[in-house]
DNA sequence: GAGTGGTCTAGACCACATC
DNA sequence: ATGTGGTCTAGACCACTCA
């Protein structure tokens, strides 16, 4: 059965925590890209999961759930849950995705471009963004993200020190999500996104290669930890023709 | 014992459906929008919770995990539920919000000018975009939003037919989506947002009070019903200095 | 009428935070 | 040690779809 090989995942070694149905998620979701479970098809049934799955059917429900949060199926009430057309939704979806997720999707070739990093007190302004006085420790981090040759996008980011005790310019010169998340483990929680559209600074103009463009599009991030504290602000200012914003949202209540 | 306002408020003329743990969410929001339960406060307990409801644990939670999805409070595991500052969040979130929602919520002056209204058949390019072949009805609609005295926003909505029986001149100056859940309780699931920077066409041009700008927002949608199928495309084109879209991300997984 | 997903219950064990 | 939220179970009834 099933459930024997989710015990041997579960009580391994790089497993930490056990967590059934995100296993039975990631499971149906692979059958999902496979093709097993496809497009326009009706999933086996909730009751079927659970006895191929040896679970209850709440269990099996949660992995449906996150299944159709992340817009993989439809569920449909007393006929059954039905496959969407992944190929149609393969684009990262809102939330925290980092840019090197989005390269990675995307297979451009990218390089990043640190053009300043270190430790500063906020100015008011950035202290007020990030809920703190003008002594607390900000790491602030500046760089251009380059795309096929040109600097489209460029990347502002403030940490709190008191969160992130260290921070190496190779580490900016990656990802420092996958630094945040994977060294750290920071238990990041929630992010507010603001989008707007703002005229260009003269630092925009010197940090990017912008054709002649009066405005910018300006995505503003405001990312809290497990505990509600806001620790990071971001602002990632990408040049106008570039910019694409995609959101899957789901109706709820 | 409250239980029994709920089962009098469900069996009542008015609902139709009987939902626990959607009345106690609705409770419970109200609380905190009063301030029973204050900002950065911790809430009663799910246990306390269930026995003040009088209901399950597992009931309790569903309710909670709404409040949490929509950003009202944090839940932190071992210590309890965290009551955000409502007054930050209170701006309308990504998802299926309506124009008149947002105006409504932002208390401007604002009005809506319908420029164009019919039936057409789609051309092979929104043929694409609604998933149907060229011989298939489709409802047109081209409306500019004024608000404050400018023309700021350029709506272009196209509906089926066959989803959408009737629409009139007089439904497309208000809210469409007010007719369509109102009148037809259709029954819309999920919709596709997608953000993008455009250069301003002449219809643009025409039809709002744009400043010499170049450019132009464009929010494209596409709106499903539960049983999957795509029912609407809208292109809402945006001035650049009076765009903005707020997104709450919570992480999930 | 049989099967589906939606809701609800009354338990249980766990990891974590606090005292 | 106690209380918290996170997970899981094995039932139950409901509204809905479809043959």
């Amino acid at each position: 059965m099933l459930c024997e090989k989710y015990g041997r995942i579960l009580n391994g070694d790089t497993m930490t925590k056990s967590n059934k149905y995100k296993q039975i998620y990631q499971e149906l979701l692979e059958k999902i890209h496979k093709g097993t479970y496809s497009a326009n098809s009706i999933m086996p049934s909730e009751n079927e999961l659970s006895e191929m799955y040896d679970t209850s059917r709440e269990t099996i429900r949660k992995a449906l759930t996150l299944l159709a949060e992340k817009g993989y199926i439809q569920k449909i009430r007393g006929k059954g849950s039905l496959v969407l057309d992944v190929s149609k939704l393969s684009f990262p979806v809102s939330g925290l995705v980092s840019f090197k997720e989005l390269q990675r999707s995307l297979g451009r070739e990218s390089r990043t471009i640190v053009y300043d990093f270190g430790l500063i007190h906020p100015d008011p302004w950035l202290a007020k963004q990030l809920g703190v006085d003008t002594t607390e420790e900000v790491w602030k981090v500046i760089r251009a993200r380059e795309i096929q040759g040109e600097r489209i996008i460029l990347d502002k980011d403030y940490f709190l020190r008191k969160h992130v005790p260290l921070l190496t310019k190779e580490i900016c010169e990656n990802s420092i999500y996958e630094y945040l998340e994977g060294e750290l483990e920071l238990a990041i929680s929630f992010a507010k996104k603001e989008i707007v559209v703002e005229e260009c600074t003269t630092e925009d103009q010197e940090l990017l290669d912008l054709h002649n463009d009066q405005h910018i599009v300006v995505v503003k991030n405001y990312v809290h930890l497990e505990d509600a504290t806001l620790f990071q602000y971001t602002e990632s200012r990408h040049r106008l023709d570039k910019f694409r914003f995609i959101d899957f949202a789901r109706r709820k209540q």
